[in-house]
DNA sequence: CTCGTTGGTGACCGCTTGGTCATTAGTGAA
DNA sequence: TTCACTAATGACCAAGCGGTCACCAACGAG
């Protein structure tokens, strides 16, 4: 009553392809739709299947290189280098050089950077992604231990942190008002003196 | 080769217990349950099975009462009417009283407002959770249109907005950090000249 | 041309999920 | 006490998940 060799197909990319056999690359491909996957509809509503197909593969290649989900969302996902380099320099300058390097950064990913990604996954209770984040706060926290005076300073980077959480969230993640509307010019001028006042009084 | 009814039960409650029949206290412990859970564990993540045992019912009758997952969200989580309530009044005040009536807000609910439960959903990329927040974002901008002055209100808004939800993923998604640490008056006093500067230059 | 190696496949599995519905059992009125 | 009404239950379902694995086919070495 069956002579195909299955009931119901598993297949996952739709046409008819050749095979390419190319481990690197493939493992490349895997990662770069990992990474824009993850950013775009968070850890939790990401299927290794849709990952597989945005890659061209089928998701058992995808477990068979990175062994489980959770292991391709550290593989994919790594602990993104502080938010803001080049923090280093002259204190008057740093709210805007902070705003730059942000907007810089999250403009040349197109919204899929990992920052993104992370704010997703911890927003679904991540344990994963939580332990990711708080090693990126600590990194972020020593940067500006050499760079900025007077007390209170954990209270203040905290404080900047959360402040371009919102905007990333209002931006990236929700897509909606005035922050998700600027260009990336307008939004540097309206960022550096509010991140002045938070960081400096 | 299987006498019982059935392989395996779906039970939701452990214990024994006896038919309540009060249909409007089911549903009021059914959308506590329901407001608590995707609070703590977000949208995705929370289970209408979840829901059920918190309450102390089987799923069955939550989706009996409520139909889908989504529209018990929408019953239980509802526009939050404006983040911050009394708004109106002096402009020089304004930024205390912002920062007073979240705080308390957010220590009266224990971290399972429904503000939390939104941001968490729309982090998830959840539709329906968009558009609450689209309206509540609408909302709180009408308030304050007819008491602060200036051109870029609804960037300063946007702004504020963006900073206190920063604040509350810190203090009530990530739980980690020095924001999440604070008392609930270090907090008040913390935010009050950050929110004065991000409104009123 | 062979043949061993190995990148890649897709059927399969156990389990969980959101959702349905026939059945069961409390309850108030007759 | 009986009985209609209906809140509540829990077995059931299809779909989809993460994960496994026997197999297949593309290549380089001989």
């Amino acid at each position: 009553m069956d002579t195909s060799p299955t009931n119901l197909a598993d297949q996952d990319a739709a046409p008819a392809k050749k095979r390419r056999r190319d481990p690197e690359a493939s493992r490349a491909a895997i990662l770069e739709a990992a990474r824009a996957a993850f950013a775009e509809r968070g850890y939790a509503k990401t299927t290794v299947r849709d990952v597989a197909r945005r890659a061209g593969v089928t998701h058992g290649l995808v477990l068979r290189h990175f062994t489980s989900k959770e292991q391709l969302f550290l593989a994919a996902v790594p602990s993104p280098r502080t938010l803001m380099a080049e923090v280093a320099g002259d204190t008057k300058t740093l709210p805007t050089r902070i705003a730059r390097s942000y907007v810089r950064r999250m403009a040349e990913s197109g919204g899929s950077d990992p920052f993104v990604a992370m704010l997703r996954a911890v927003a679904s209770e991540e344990e994963t992604a939580k332990r990711l984040f708080t090693a990126m706060q600590q990194d972020s926290l020593e940067m500006y231990r050499q760079v900025i005076p007077g007390p209170e300073l954990e209270e203040r980077v905290a404080s900047v942190g959360a402040y371009l959480i919102g905007v990333t969230f209002s931006r990236y993640v929700f897509r909606s008002g005035p922050l998700a509307e600027m260009s990336d010019e307008q939004l540097v001028r309206h960022l550096i003196p509010n991140l002045r006042s938070i960081l400096l009084d």
